[in-house]
DNA sequence: TTGAAAGCGCTAACAC
DNA sequence: GTGTTAGCGCTTTCAA
């Protein structure tokens, strides 16, 4: 046979009719000894593969996804999870599916819980969260829980239940990335850890950054480099970090843990310290002109993109072919420098 | 309406039958002035989507595929590619698909030969191939056109006519990612470029690779970096290498442009030359072991899983949905340190 | 407990 | 030219 064997196959085998071929492949019951056995015996002599997309033909229930994120308004990073997203609709339109997107504010807290209290009211069949507030995030996802809607999340790991899929990348392998291209840049170094504009409190992937980062150094033989953490906000940046180069003459290396990178590249130009290396996060446009400059001598790409595709086809091919959604998807670590950046963009 | 619209839909709205609606779709003709009018009014107002998968529900052709590749006991690098295949297999078998995988010997035209040959005369519907050898590919794909046979590449890339697919890296900008890695470890270079087993005698990627790196030295203000190139046998390596080395008392850096980055690893340990940085390319054990060690700086990843994964895909696709196929994807050229190598492997 | 039949969206063969 | 019909593999309903 040249085919693959299919139900009819498997009923005219069998001595019974598709309907109790059916009943047996999904032990919906009520079927006799006999029948059950007879049905086995072909199954377990032939292979069958259940053709996944005849059984969703026939299921004509219409799912509703909503995509919660951060408003791209608010920062470009989100830019390309939106065109992810846009991709796996595009890419699944053949399915009766519906999805959304919502959009909020990644500088208030109020603003995500007012998204996701107003999804709530929607009763979505799933959802997928960048969970960027820990506490307010743990709260919503408990409350979509209790409705019985499938919640899946990318960007950032919650741990908090087992039942909650994430995407994303290992943050803390990250700062180890960044340690070790800061490590080769400079021999002998004398390293700044800055987080810019950590506003969001309950958010706890900066700190998983550093930690990698400063692992990394701890473990290494010989090690005589010297590490310092730098908080920084906005309306602070310059004035502060200015202060911090000038106190420290010998710094010749910066690992920025958010997008960031660009200002400091700013302040390291002017301040005429371009001795100074700096690793940073994202692609984004500020951030690709200055490592075209050399300013910054390496990105890294958390796939913002590929984040928000993977976590939107994980819940779509769940309803669709029921498939079970892997707990924790890590993405690759891409390192970025000026030659192999345009691979990467959008 | 909430539900996609269907033929049946339009056929109702336009007051015709299903069929005159396909007739219409299908540019298939036998469709009065009247008729056709009718249903483009209805398709100009809503938006209609072909289910692609109902459409292939009812093809019940058997489609094969044949993937020619180096056989792996030759070279380890073409693994990941047979795991690309299969997984591409594994998500595909709803389709009424034969894909089946044959191998030649990555040292002998002959055997390429051969392989294509026998692969001819099985006149499947698509091939994918790594043409490894040029002229030898540019003979087989001519066949293969002439029988009317799709045919995708992957790997390397052999221009030759307009409907010939590739997927791969862009080889040339592979070897600035690797200029530009020696580049930041030495600021001072004298640097080699290592061919190691050319014996391929028609392949042009390593050129493409050495033309690359060279480029981008050249373009770079300030230049004051020295580049030579040596072309190794597997029988001559050590002895060649060796005196290479010796020969060389200040070279600083190696780009090796094969997977062997290994073997040149082995030799400047025993010759205690820690001080040259080497970049490489390919995942395999033995360069992951180096990297980790220190001796190999940075590696470039091909993806060979990748690659092989969407030609076959695109084929696929082409064949069940019929998709378009891309001319030319170009796969990211990755940097692999230690820190990030794991999320690479397969 | 079981088989027969209808139907998902689309295509192709066949009458009229 | 055009509508009808059967059928792809599977699920679901209904009658037996």
């Amino acid at each position: 046979m040249d085919k693959k064997p299919t139900i009819k196959d498997i009923a005219l085998l069998a001595g019974v009719s598709k309907g109790t071929v059916d009943r047996v492949l999904h032990n919906r019951g009520k079927v006799s000894q006999k029948a059950f056995e007879s049905v086995n015996s072909v199954l377990n002599e032939i292979d069958y593969e259940p053709n996944l997309i005849a059984r969703n033909l026939k299921n004509n229930k219409i799912y509703y996804i909503i995509v919660v994120l951060p408003d791209p308004a608010f920062d470009p990073y989100w830019v390309p999870s939106i065109n992810g997203i846009q991709e796996a609709i595009k890419e699944s339109k053949a399915f009766n599916l519906s999805i959304k997107i919502h959009y909020f504010n990644p500088d208030s807290t109020e603003s995500f819980i007012n998204v996701t209290e107003s999804v709530l009211t929607l009763a979505p069949d799933g959802i997928l969260l960048a969970p960027l507030f820990y506490k307010e995030a743990v709260t919503a996802m408990q409350k979509f829980l209790d409705q019985g809607i499938c919640v899946s999340t990318f960007n950032n790991q919650i741990l908090f239940q087992d039942n909650i899929n994430f995407v994303g990348q290992d943050l803390q392998q990250s700062g180890r990335v960044a340690a070790k291209l800061l490590d080769v840049l400079q021999s002998k170094g004398e390293f700044a850890i800055v987080h810019v504009n950590e506003k969001y409190e309950n958010s706890v992937f900066m700190q998983e950054k550093e930690k990698g980062f400063k692992n990394y150094f701890s473990e290494k033989e010989f090690n005589d480099s010297l590490i310092s953490t730098i908080q920084l906000q906005d309306s602070n940046i310059e004035m502060k970090f200015n202060a911090f180069i000038n106190q420290n003459p010998k710094l010749n290396g910066v690992f920025v843990t958010t997008s960031k990178a660009y200002q400091i590249a700013n302040i390291i130009i002017d301040a005429n310290r371009l001795d100074i290396s700096i690793v940073g996060y994202d692609l984004i446009s500020e951030n690709i002109n200055y490592l075209n400059q050399g300013v910054i001598n390496f990105l890294i790409h958390q796939n913002p993109k590929r984040q928000a595709y993977l976590g939107v086809m994980h819940l779509i091919e769940h309803f669709v072919f029921g498939k079970k959604i892997p707990a924790i998807s890590l993405l690759p670590i891409d390192i970025i420098n000026t030659e192999n950046a345009r691979f990467y963009l959008d």
